[in-house]
RNA sequence: GUGGAGGUGGCCCAGCCUGGUAAGGCGCCAGACUGCUAAUCUGGUGUCCGUAGGACCCGGGGGUUCGAAUCCCUCCCUCCACGCCA
């Protein structure tokens, strides 16, 4: 949420932001009239309210008799004026509220201005791709040849887009689970594991709700919603809190099953690249304003030491102002090299999102004991998001017999296992 | 789920029964004073509209009233006890 003061000082500066950002500006143009309509009747109430905080007051030492009828008479009719208003600039808040949620956030000076993903900007490339001298196999197939994913059978129980692991398929996920984890926590984060649903007013604080309530799993009998991404329950740890500056930065990591109806999106892709669950490792942090944009840069390095560590080539792209996200001032995205399917696979994304989220969220800091508590910034990054991470692991370490060899920083949560090798015989489990 | 207690500025807490427009303390800041960053005294320390000034704020929402922290309804949360339970 921006602030209103921003926008009212000047409403140009977001115009042509929405505009970069290929957004309407219907929303601003309701958002100033409601608050040019909201403003005037604040002023008049507070004028009622006066006369009538002052009248009452009279009221209560008056002796009884026509004149103090005639007072509580007239003071009567105030009352049903401030109400009147009241019910009006309840409708305008509303309005105002509303269309303030759904402006999204403005992008950094340096974000490249772009229609859409074909014109985020590359600024990195890391790592060979390996040169095979056998045709490599795509990852839904390894899983299948080498019996560690069961597609049917998730469908059975959960529907389709979703997937279970199995035998040493379950193996690698946890092994990358806890690899990326301990990783965080020497990085310096601490790690956190939260609820996996969460209400309104966490998916509000977050941004997600509610322009992106519709891909969201929601629990109507409780009014819960499954966790879309471990940012929503994380971040909102501290929403309505008010930290010292000595608490700052806070540095938290979350592993957390995730959930995404993608709606509109076909699954274009069989397997495991495209899913309703999947689990993902997540960094989140708070910053002082000012450190921020560093903090941005060093929370990436963290997620590409990750794919550093495992061996497997990414690049990592700017996205450009029609692609960023509707919470973000400025995203990397973290793209890893997938030879079986010959693309790169969105595995990660890092963004500084400035004070867009502190302020729906309401999380605070006092830069110092005797001033003014300010909206903290607030980052997010994936560290890493499992599947597409897993489907990188096997499509670049596959080998010619068909097995998949395991990276060596991988083997300490796999009892010292090198390799992933088909089964012997075919057994139902 | 049942019963009880509770939710008041950054923190603690009074006021509620009996309606009259939020007291006090701690912390922090400024000023005064004093050898002193200590003690003491004075003032400041929530949000909104705003030039001034004013309005609002007692967990959220609604109601009664000239006037609600206070009375009524409703929802949420916390603590304690009991119940149920992986």
């Amino acid at each position: 949420m921006l602030d209103i003061d921003v926008i009212r000082a000047a409403p140009e500066k977001i115009r042509e932001m929405l505009i970069k950002r290929n957004k309407t500006t219907e929303r601003l143009d309701a958002l100033l009239e409601a608050d040019g309509e909201w403003r005037k009747l604040t002023n008049e109430n507070n004028q009622l309210r006066k006369t009538r905080n002052a009248v009452s007051l009279e009221i209560g030492k008056m002796p009884k008799g026509p004149e103090k009828d005639a007072k509580i008479k007239e003071m009567r009719g105030v009352g049903d004026l401030i109400a009147a208003n009241d019910a009006r600039m309840a409708e305008l808040e509303a309005i105002r509220k509303d269309n303030l949620l759904n402006i999204p956030n403005i992008p950094a000076d340096d974000v490249p201005v772009g229609k859409d993903d074909t014109e985020n900007v590359e600024v990195k490339v890391w790592g060979e791709r390996r040169k095979f001298d056998f045709e490599p196999k795509n990852h839904s197939q390894l899983m299948l040849d080498l019996d560690m994913v069961d597609f049917e059978r998730a469908t059975k129980i959960a529907g389709s887009g979703f997937y279970c692991l199995k035998g040493d398929g379950a193996r690698l996920e946890r092994a990358l689970i806890c690899f990326f984890l301990d990783m965080h926590r020497k990085q310096g984060y601490k790690e956190v594991f939260t609820p996996i649903v969460v209400n309104t007013a966490a998916v509000t604080g977050t941004g997600q709700y509610p322009n992106l309530k519709d891909d969201m799993y929601h629990l109507e009998k409780d009014d819960l919603w499954l966790n879309p991404t471990a940012e929503v329950p994380v971040t909102n740890l501290l929403q309505g809190d008010i930290l010292t500056r000595e608490d700052l930065p806070v540095k938290l990591t979350a592993y957390l099953p995730s959930f995404r109806r993608e709606v509109g999106k076909h699954a274009d892709t069989a397997g495991i690249i495209r899913v309703h669950e999947f689990n993902k490792v997540e960094m989140v942090r708070f910053e002082e304003p000012s450190k921020s944009w560093d903090a941005l840069e060093e929370m990436r390095g963290h997620a590409e030491e990750l794919l550093q560590l495992l061996g497997l080539p990414y690049h990592v792209l700017l996205l450009c102002t029609g692609d960023q996200s509707f919470s973000c001032a400025k995203c990397y995205d973290l793209e890893v090299w997938a030879p079986g399917e010959n693309r790169y696979l969105e595995c990660s994304s890092c963004s500084n999102d400035l004070d867009f989220q502190a302020r729906r969220a309401m999380i605070k800091y006092r830069p110092e004991p005797h001033l003014k508590s300010e909206f903290v910034h607030t980052l997010n990054g994936s560290g890493l998001a499992l599947p597409r991470t897993m489907v990188a692991v096997l499509e670049n370490y596959q080998n010619a017999d068909g097995s998949v060899t395991i990276p060596e920083v991988l083997r300490p949560y796999m009892g010292g296992q090198e390799r992933i090798v088909p089964p012997e015989t075919r057994k139902t489990f």
